[in-house]
DNA sequence: TTTGGCACTCGGACCGGTCGAGTGCCAGGG
DNA sequence: CCCTGGCACTCGACCGGTCCGAGTGCCAAA
């Protein structure tokens, strides 16, 4: 088991590797912090946290630096969550009040978490599968050629174009479109189905193939956007990684245009607490020396999407977290108020 | 006035800098071009070259490498676009055939782009300046609350929501909807002010107030919308860049964030012949050591839009070119079709 | 005008020595 | 039992010197 003083002695080189980017010694330890303790003790103190895996030294007769272990057990038991300073949420509060619309939301919201973070942030657009839908419009083109959106309770919209097996008269649409809304309006995504299965019988059999293929495409809709989009800003902050670039940054970038990827990352932090994955915890072989920051967000209880961020496994995690929290909760707030 | 032969000279540097990423010297020259003189005589050449202006030494007895100006000489004069293979071609084709939307179009151009040339690819959304409303409609979500939905014939949909100074009657809304259609339908959107200008005084007094809301919420967006969105992809490109890697990449990332930067150089490329601007040609100071390759697309004979990529200097034009020029003309056959 | 020859320059690679930070181990002291 | 100071050892970073080769500019001859 370690020692209070071991877990300090931890808790010290993490603080000092994070902002010196240097491995560091036992000296220079006990300088920095006052461990009460001499240079030769810390040393027999670091032996063991090496030992047990916490930390590694990259050749011999070096600093030691942590290992993803040992940032493991630094979040999860020595760091708390530092709160942000009063000009930054202010900073925060201002920024995100002037979103004129969601995708505006979203994209301020990037920006603001790089910049607080200085690392690459990363916002999920709210989720639809949570969501229910406000209105459904049909709109005819061309005889043959109609055009479905959706407006979801979030303020998103989805439009799609629809070929009609045969024409189909203004008065059936008003009638689709009429239907429709009265079963699907106010329901959430999931009931949408079968709230609109038997819809089809209850016309004319001539019109028959043109509503189920609306159908259809309202379904798909309805299920692809389920599959989130997402926005990244940030990136430059990469360069701030370490010397070796090209080798650490190439796999990055690609991982980050990966929208797969990045979905992935973030919906592994499962419901709305914090989640942050340390290097090798990223299954993503591209992302295995860094560390992602998520809290899921959401206009009320419930989350909706996620945000987070991704840098490099040395990075400060008290701050990224408490601007990540603190951000994801004003999100929240601003959507529950449009 | 320079002699055919050093042009030739000019055109082996640059090809060779091009490949090799090294400073290019005499006798190197003669070994892999046949130029037909010795090293000596290319030396003179080199040495009339370098005095224009066209190449430069790094530093004393090194090889030469092409300038600015050099570059500009050569895409100008000595080189030939060179087209894409056959399977390159059907490459694009199958890439961009099975797109279902505007988006997708736009999304999956940036990357195909990106891997074609293997640099950062840009590509603005078609422009609406030019284009053409197809529909407007107007739904009411609440008494007092109304949502307008822009479509054009470029496929893009823009909704606003819209809250009203006075509740607004379904049958007022059917008639400002109707009205409104059939004034703006197929007009061009600077037509669209004066056209709907006189439409409130058409109304009862109390819906007046919600009509003008209408017509402002929907010229502003008219107007939001010319301001083109873009999308951008292959920045994991960026590493293969140089070996002096944090300097020359960090303004570039942060530079390509910055939707205002690209819109500018994109928006330089002033009508759909393609523009090639070169190193120092690039007004903004994080892009001095990068050439833009940009041209019009569009789905009929005039450009809607502009596409293009960036990347170092020190790039094939040739290639490059020819990738750029192939993928706009085909996103401007799908975007005709559709 | 081209060519071959020649002296010169300079950056990069290589080598060896020194320096200092850091380590592991051990014996002694609270 | 744990902490401490001391000591020998390791190893990377740094520095200066040397060597090598690529490349240049100049010049005289063809």
């Amino acid at each position: 088991m370690l020692s209070e003083r071991r877990l300090e002695v931890l808790r010290a080189i993490v603080q000092d590797y994070v902002g010196t980017e240097e491995p560091v010694g036992s000296k220079a330890l006990t300088e920095r912090h006052r461990l009460g303790v001499s240079p030769a003790t810390v040393r027999n103190d670091m032996a063991v946290l090496e030992e047990e895996g916490f930390i590694a030294q990259p050749h011999t007769s070096a600093g030691r630096i942590p290992t993803d272990k040992g940032y493991r057990l630094f979040v999860d038991k020595l760091a708390a969550v530092k709160p942000l300073s009063g000009p930054e949420r202010r900073a925060i509060h201002s920024f995100l009040d002037s979103a004129v619309d969601l995708d505006d939301v979203v994209a301020r919201t990037v920006r603001l978490l790089a910049q607080l973070t200085r690392q690459v942030a990363v916002v999920q657009y709210p989720s639809l599968t949570r969501s229910t839908v406000r209105h459904v419009e049909l709109l005819s083109l061309a005889p043959a050629r109609l055009m479905l959106v959706l407006i979801t309770d979030t303020g998103r919209v989805e439009q799609r174009m629809i070929d009609c097996p045969a024409p189909f008269g203004e008065t059936s649409l008003a009638d689709l479109r009429a239907r429709l809304n009265s079963r699907v309006v106010g329901r959430r995504f999931t009931d949408v189905p079968q709230l609109v299965q038997d819809l089809p019988e209850s016309f004319e059999a001539e019109d028959r193939g043109t509503v189920s293929t609306v159908l259809s495409v309202l379904l798909e809709t309805l299920v692809e956007e389920t599959e989130e989009r997402l926005m990244i800003g940030g990136t430059a902050n990469l360069t701030r990684f370490g010397h070796d670039f090209p080798l650490t940054i190439r796999p990055v970038l690609e991982a980050l245009e990966e929208q797969v990827v990045l979905l992935k990352l973030l919906g592994e932090a499962k419901d709305s607490s914090m989640t942050v994955r340390i290097g090798h915890e990223n299954a993503h072989e591209g992302l295995t020396s860094t560390s992602v920051v998520a809290v899921g967000y959401g206009s009320g209880d419930e989350a909706v999407a996620k945000l987070g961020v991704v840098g490099p496994t040395r990075m400060d995690y008290p701050g990224t977290m408490g601007a990540v929290r603190a951000v994801a909760r004003y999100v929240g707030q601003i959507l529950a108020e449009s």
